[in-house]
DNA sequence: CTTCTATGCTTTAGTCAATCAAGTATCTAC
DNA sequence: GTAGATACTTGATTGACTAAAGCATAGAAG
């Protein structure tokens, strides 16, 4: 469903436009890891294995429990996009890998991802340079 | 997990800054929703019913299957939240209607899900209007 | 070296979201 | 009044997610 969906009461524009923008990209998220054969959560952890990583760091992270990473990563492994290494100093922890089929199934999904890429593309240089400054601006009173 | 999450390989500035603000706004979205002892989905159905809506209307606006509704309305209306109706004028079709109980939890899900609010709060008026002019350009690319 | 505790991950059981296919009831048109 | 469309529900299945319990290894304390 891609939600959050529906802009709230009594919202400013610059509140429905946040809420507008949100939406669409998680949507596209969505679609393209769909046409990728990824749900968003297999695309989303992927993503993050440009280096080898420990399941409880990507737990970290993500935000999440340490036993979800464990079923998403045993449903990317039974597809050898992923490969799950033992960890070399300590025999408890794991190492995941992306598999080159991993590599290149993340790579695919990436380019058809295009939203982002495609909302810069809307916007000349000092136009992306502004929204930058002011996305994190807004950003700048929420944790993390 | 709250996914999109983890910025794509060879991004631009402004790609990384809508990425992070998008998974700001959703992990938001979620733990107010969660506070309030609502899934995202649920809050973001119980935010649209400011007036009466169908089943197949509320599918269509959030991009969902029908039976998808369906289950989640039984949810809210086993916790009084939601009442369903039979339409006046096809006995098919249902109304979906808060609760006055319903009224109250939304409200206060939306209270507590200052991101949007304490984002906007972070900018002078000219750069909230900077903002939505941005998105909105941002987005005129995507579909819908 | 042994035991105790903490850590890193997996397993199991449960909830919820989501989709698809099939079913029921009602409406509309002929 | 029957045929087909429409509005929703039901049932089955998959995946994300959480919480609790378990297992193996690591590190520390005796």
């Amino acid at each position: 469903m891609a939600v959050p969906s529906g802009p709230v009461a009594a919202s400013t524009e610059a509140e429905v436009a946040m809420f507008d923008f949100v939406d669409a990209y998680d949507r596209a998220y969505e679609v393209a890891a769909e046409q990728h054969g990824l749900t968003p959560a297999q695309a989303c952890v992927l993503g993050r294995l440009t280096r080898p990583w420990g399941m409880s760091e990507l737990a970290g992270v993500l935000g999440c429990d340490a036993s979800n990473i464990t079923q998403i990563i045993v449903r990317l492994e039974a597809r050898d996009l992923v490969r799950r290494e033992t960890g070399p100093h300590d025999r408890r922890s794991r190492q995941i890998v992306r598999t080159p089929e991993g590599e290149a199934r993340y790579a695919e999904f990436e380019g058809s991802f295009a939203f982002a890429r495609s909302a810069v593309s809307q916007l000349s240089l000092a136009e992306q340079e502004q929204l930058t400054v002011l996305l994190r601006k807004a950003l700048s009173s929420s944790p993390r």
